[in-house]
DNA sequence: TTGTATGCAAAGCGTTTGCAGTGAT
DNA sequence: ATCACTGCAAACGCTTTGCATACAA
């Protein structure tokens, strides 16, 4: 049977508490300021035991490490700014694609990622960039 | 100044060959029918540069490794199959998706990625698979 | 001849797993 | 007292890199 331990807890905390998709590491930073000893492979099996219960979804952009953000957003999409980098939801949505698809498929679902440039990252008439977007990743 | 090898061509020739996004190493597998001592290092390396100079697209599915496959297929989308995990292409597409990105965001570019069942792998009315639709891949 | 490209093997990185100890029930 | 969970370290799989050699130019 399953167990509530301090670092799941802790885990989900972060994951629910963040307002964007986590990095394996970045849920283990977060999760570490309420169990200090917390170690990357619990952080990494309870990743997989909260997909499994449908408590967190997978994100993964292109070239990208898998990030990890809570289901209870709803159906949403991503933006990923090409200047600075940061992932960004989108509760916009397309609609129904089933269209798209070439005859005889049958769609179920569907991923989407928009890329462009935050407000922040604005060319032209540069905009005062908010504290904390500093460019941390690259796209190739 | 960049060389003409023979593992060159066999890479860029497997990429621009196959009717799906490959692996590196199914691109080794194919290149090596022309280039048998191919190896592995190599493939990357020459991703790499055909990324660089944009020969070569990188596709990246939630949950699998990248794939690569030629530019020359125009702007086009995948689908993939949660029962058998094979990707196709998808040449329909949704058209501007200015509009879902929020107020003061500029969208350049969108992927899009379809699941569902393939023609193949429609349920109850069972058909009759293709040769080599096995499962080989899974979905998590 | 010159220096890029290759092949091999070692190194990197993110992720997974074995194992003995910890702690929730 | 059980046995799932944890932390550590080793193992893994994919990708990158160092280095000596091979081969375009």
């Amino acid at each position: 049977m399953e167990r509530s331990t301090r670092q799941r807890s802790a885990i989900r905390d972060a994951i629910e508490a963040a307002q964007r998709p986590l990095l394996p590491q970045e849920v283990l930073a977060a999760a570490q300021q309420q169990v200090p000893g917390l170690g990357i492979a619990t952080v990494y099996r309870n990743l997989k035991a909260l997909l499994d219960e449908g408590a967190v979804k997978l994100v993964a952009l292109p070239g990208e490490n898998p990030r990890y953000e809570p289901v209870g957003h709803g159906h949403h999409h991503h933006f990923q700014c090409q200047a600075c980098g940061r992932v960004f939801d989108v509760h916009a949505c397309p609609g129904d694609l089933s269209r798209l698809a070439p005859p005889g498929f049958t769609v179920s679902d569907h991923e989407l990622t928009l890329y462009g440039r935050c407000a922040d990252c604005q060319p032209a008439m540069a905009r005062t960039p908010s504290p904390g977007s500093t460019n941390r990743q690259r796209r190739a």
